[in-house]
DNA sequence: CCAGAACCGGAGTGCCACCCCAGTTAGGTG
DNA sequence: CACCTAACTGGGGTGGCACTCCGGTTCTGG
């Protein structure tokens, strides 16, 4: 989705100086939040970027809104994943598989895991379609299919499941060997502590 | 351990005044953080216990040395909890219950998770027991009582299960009903996502 | 009671997010 | 082409933060 149109489209198209100025800001960040996360400096990205921070400030009204535009094209591609899978013959092993991906990504794009983890209910009612909302949507098939075919638990939500990527993303992502933890910590959740198959429940 | 105390133990004693500062500043550290996480404002922490910024600072040279202070009783308990549940006759349940523990009191006192999660490897060496240290401990006991039983895989680390479970509550931590979403998170981690513990791997 | 060590806190530094407003520029119109 | 206006810009201001320096103050042992 272009910059330049509103949830109510019929707005002018963004000057051109304007839009040259987004586009700098956007690759900047991209950089600037690869190597310091999803707190990197606002101050330095406009720096870098050649640009007031005021009008950085314009152009993204908060961090989230940068984060999502930062990352939208790597959730596209997600969500594009998702749509794939969705023809695997496995239903159980496809979503796992898809987990995965998430999972990946979002090592691999420090700040991606914050970003949607935020994006959950931050109540920006004016942003139609979130990073978070995208995902959760995509996955959301997944999980039924998964469900259909007896691989998944009923009682499981995909919210709760994408929850657990991204907490587990959040967590390892400053660690050296992040994506390894991750995976490790993904497999662990997904199958269980429990040795083959073990059914046994938990008291408090 | 009282904080007169160094590693190396031939100190004096803290004079009057300075153990006042010191406890009034811990009393207020525990209620803004309650409040605001573990990234309460230092400065604010100061202002409230009538105290110069220095002062703060001289007691606590670093954030984390301050939240280690805040919650070492917490820890301390959850400690001597696994103590206890070394004794329980099914190791799985016990260490289950115990993680359940973990995470009750990480999510009821905001920013322990973070404390926990920071401190796996901030590099302080001067800091002998941290209260990572204290509680990978106190689990790995557990854990590997549990191993024996056949209760639990025997790949999984309790580095790994601790991970999991501050990466949890800090996730659902500044949620409304973080204390329902993160029992349920636990339990589908611990459990897995499949419908009667069937076992099927995951290919990535 | 008094010397000196321990301790204190205000003022200073440098970083940050975010806002205001006077000046500049793009781009449609005559 | 020149011009006019709305759109856009960015320097500088505000307020908050973590953290440090150093002259002054307060304990405490002898």
């Amino acid at each position: 989705m272009p910059p330049d149109s509103r949830t109510t489209s019929p707005t002018r198209p963004m000057r051109a100086d304007a839009r040259r100025n987004y586009d700098r800001i956007l690759a900047v960040a991209a950089e600037a939040i690869a190597e310091h996360g999803a707190e990197a400096s606002l101050e330095e990205i406009a720096r870098r970027a050649d640009v007031g921070s005021a009008t950085l400030h314009r152009h993204f009204p908060s961090r989230q809104r940068l984060l999502e535009a930062v990352f939208r094209d790597k959730v596209e591609a997600l969500c594009a994943t998702a749509a794939d899978l969705a023809a695997d013959p496995d239903p159980g092993q496809a979503l796992a598989t898809w987990l995965g991906a998430v999972a990946r990504h979002a090592v691999s794009n420090r700040g991606l895991a914050a970003s949607l983890m935020r994006g959950a209910h931050d109540g920006d009612p004016t942003l139609g379609a979130t990073c978070h909302t995208m995902i959760t949507n995509a996955g959301a098939d997944l999980l039924a299919r998964a469900c259909r075919a007896n691989a998944a638990r009923p009682d499981v939500s995909i919210a709760d499941l994408l929850k657990l990527v991204n907490a587990i993303c959040l967590a390892v992502e400053r660690e050296p060997d992040g994506a390894a933890q991750a995976d490790r910590l993904l497999t662990l959740a997904l199958t269980g502590v429990h040795p083959a198959g073990g059914t046994a429940g938990r008291k408090m």
